[in-house]
RNA sequence: GCGGCUGUAGCUCAGUGGAUAGAGCGCUUCCCUCCGGAGGAAGAGGCCGUGGGUUCGAAUCCCACCAGCCGUGCCA
């Protein structure tokens, strides 16, 4: 890459002058950096290095910036021209056929290449979406998809093997799902005009009644007596199916999905608890740690309560799960995981009284069990809604306690909790507020009904669209979808703004990208019918035109884009980039008429750069899982 | 009480510790002998919430405060 190849240049140069005496040996840990500048009086990069370096060298950043300027000028075939500016800023000039060469690259590489980087040998796992099997896909969870899945994509092509995965939540006897059942029931029987009474706060959205109606389908109307649990199994299946298929229409899919049940089903769970227990980090002892927290997480106070009747009661263990296992109900104590050891604000319940295991109990054996995908996996992702803030605590408290080597000392604990910080990253995307008229749209109206990601798709893409077949409206409903999910960092709340998303004009920045595309696509054809073809033998020296140069620039930042991504996990800044790269481009095309045939050189070289723009534009939006369209027309 | 997020142009928002803080929309102009005008160029518009600190240098990092959104405690 262009930013690295100067780099090193830098580094080659700081060496020699540390070897010649020039410069001190201590500036070598200081690091070299290579940033754009802002404007075009200042060169094409501009490096810092001697103002960063110059307390360490006890030298004026000048002096620094001088001896370094002077060594890097004799490059003559790399510069054109290295200035010293402002306080200590070492401007580089770059040849303009240095810049051109590296479009060789860019074509050599292909499409495939545009973006990738070397691999790492680093393999992870990315749990996003994971919403319970009683609901479809909802807009808010729209977010976490669009985001959980374009990270992933920006992790393999930051070399990182990745696998996607969402999480089952199916224990066998969750309040929830079990009044979900009922509900689905409910649809059942009365479609038979069987006696049925509607149960107490069930689920009332036109989903409920399709899953019974497609139970009526699949099963016929033999099951107007079967019990609550064949409903329970049956409708969550038929669920899961609807998220799938709501997923796959949103282009999003996962290497596995992943039954909580399975975990019970094979006694893991249980495994797992006995190997906390003996580790000490889990017991029955009748009590409950809670930290009172200051400010910056500092603990205040330390109450151990004793155990009372009432605690039994707590909210946040509801949805436990029973054990059928007759050693796990025989025991009369509530079992803790002392949490408090690895910085949760509070004890937690794994297994209560009556013998039901909390989701806790579940989490623990997950975490084990996803270290294995990939095999071998070195670091979890897991991608939360904005109400799910309390879990980072928790499940960090969790990974910990099964990471704890030795006895149950303060530095163990301290030392697993570190080292459960830097293997599990629980990244929380905040708020998306819908907005329609300019009025907040409701995510969940009164009569049940859920405003769906499916839903949004078809009214983004019918407006999109209106005239095109319902096939082609849900890629165009998807496209406008994912992009503006994406627009917005994932950590800041955002409105979705439903109007300008539905214009199918200049305002709407998707099409402003794919417009950019197509209208690459055109310039290619037209090359043809001219008799100008990719493939030839390309001269890149004749580009040396300003707009050539920053299009070449811009291409070879989408790697330095990806690089910087996998790492701070700024998806949105991939939407930004697009819109710089196709307005790159529109600079480039006013400007550079590309298809001259009295001048065929410059011509074939201009067309090799659109298939080059081409590549990069395709390759960003293929990262964000959006299409990239060859042509675009504006429908009525 | 604790935690998260936000505060940048009239509006919606970008912004890697760096030089004169950017884009889109809106507003005022301009560019089709033309490869797709869903395009391009120019202009007006800013105490970067407030006050301290760190730094050669802060919209960016740290602290305090103000305002707003969201989550979640304790008193049991």
């Amino acid at each position: 890459m262009l930013r690295n190849d100067l780099q090193t240049l830098i580094s080659v140069a700081l060496e020699a002058l540390i070897a010649e005496g020039k410069l001190p040996e201590a500036v070598r840990v200081v690091p070299v950096e290579v940033s754009d500048t802002k404007s075009p009086d200042h060169g094409d990069f501009a490096c810092n290095f001697a103002m960063v370096a110059s307390k360490k060298a006890a030298m004026n950043p000048r002096a620094i910036g001088e001896l370094l300027a002077s060594t890097l000028a004799t490059k003559t075939s790399v510069f054109a021209g290295v200035e010293i500016a402002g306080p200590g800023f070492v401007n580089l000039r770059l040849q303009p056929t240095y810049i051109s060469a590296y479009l060789e690259g860019i074509l050599q590489a292909g499409q495939a290449g545009v973006a990738q980087l070397p691999p790492t040998g680093e393999k992870v796992n990315i749990e996003f979406v994971s919403v319970n099997p009683n609901g479809p896909i909802t807009v808010g969870s729209g977010r976490g998809a669009s985001f959980g899945d374009a990270l992933s994509r920006v992790f393999k092509s930051a070399g990182i093997e990745v696998h996607k995965e969402y999480y089952i939540n199916d224990g066998v006897n969750s309040e929830q799902m079990r009044l979900f059942a009922e509900s689905v029931r409910h649809f059942y029987r009365q479609s038979l005009g069987l006696e049925s009474v509607f149960p107490d706060k069930g689920y009332r959205g036109e989903y409920v009644q399709q899953v019974a109606a497609r139970l009526m389908e699949l099963e016929g109307d033999s099951q107007g007596d079967a019990e609550a649990s064949w409903f329970q199994s049956k409708s969550q299946d038929l669920m899961i199916e609807r998220q799938r298929n709501d997923l796959g229409l949103f282009g999003v899919t996962f290497d596995t999905w992943f039954s909580e049940q399975s975990l019970h089903d094979s006694g893991e769970v249980l495994r797992c608890v006995e190997e906390l227990k003996s580790k000490g980090v889990a017991d029955e002892e009748p009590y409950r740690t809670k930290l009172k927290l200051g400010k910056g997480g500092v603990v205040e106070e330390v109450i151990k309560e004793a155990q009372t009747d009432q605690m039994e009661e707590d909210g946040d263990e509801a949805e436990g799960v029973t054990v059928e296992d007759s050693q796990a109900s025989s025991t009369n104590k509530t079992l803790w995981l002392r949490s408090t050891k690895f910085g949760d604000d509070m004890d937690r319940v794994i297994r209560r009284k009556d013998g039901r295991l909390t989701y806790i109990a579940s989490d623990i054996a997950y975490h084990k069990d996803k270290f294995n995908r990939p095999a071998g996996a070195s670091k979890l992702y897991t991608v939360l809604g904005p109400d799910h803030h309390g879990y980072i605590g928790r499940l960090t408290a969790v990974l910990a306690a099964l990471l704890r080597k030795g006895p149950d000392t303060d530095e163990n604990n301290q030392e697993a909790l570190n080292e459960a910080k830097a293997k599990l990253d629980v990244v929380i995307f905040q708020l998306v507020r819908f907005l329609k008229d300019g009025k907040p749209a409701p995510m969940r109206k009164r009569d049940g009904n859920i405003y769906e990601l499916r839903d949004l798709i078809e009214e983004l893409g019918a407006a999109a669209a209106p005239n095109s077949s319902k096939e082609e409206q849900k890629i165009k409903g998807r496209d406008v979808a994912r992009f503006f999910y994406l627009m917005r960092s994932h950590d800041t709340a955002m409105d979705f703004d439903i109007d300008l998303a539905t214009k199918q004009s200049d305002d709407n920045p998707v099409f402003y990208v794919q417009y950019a595309h197509a209208r690459i696509c055109s310039v290619i054809d037209k090359a043809k019918e001219a008799g100008i073809q990719l493939g030839d033998q390309v001269n890149s020296s004749v580009l040396v035109h300003a707009r050539e140069l920053a299009l070449i620039k811009k291409i070879l930042d989408l790697k330095t884009e990806v690089e910087r991504i996998s790492k701070d996990h700024g998806v949105h800044r991939l939407t930004t980039y697009a819109i710089e790269l196709a307005r790159t481009y529109h600079n480039f095309y006013d400007v550079c008429r590309v298809v001259q045939p009295d001048e065929p050189e410059l011509s074939k070289a201009r067309l090799a750069l659109c298939e080059a723009a081409r590549m990069a534009l395709s390759g960003t939006l293929d990262l964000l899982g959006i299409s990239a369209p060859r042509r675009l027309d504006r429908e009525a």
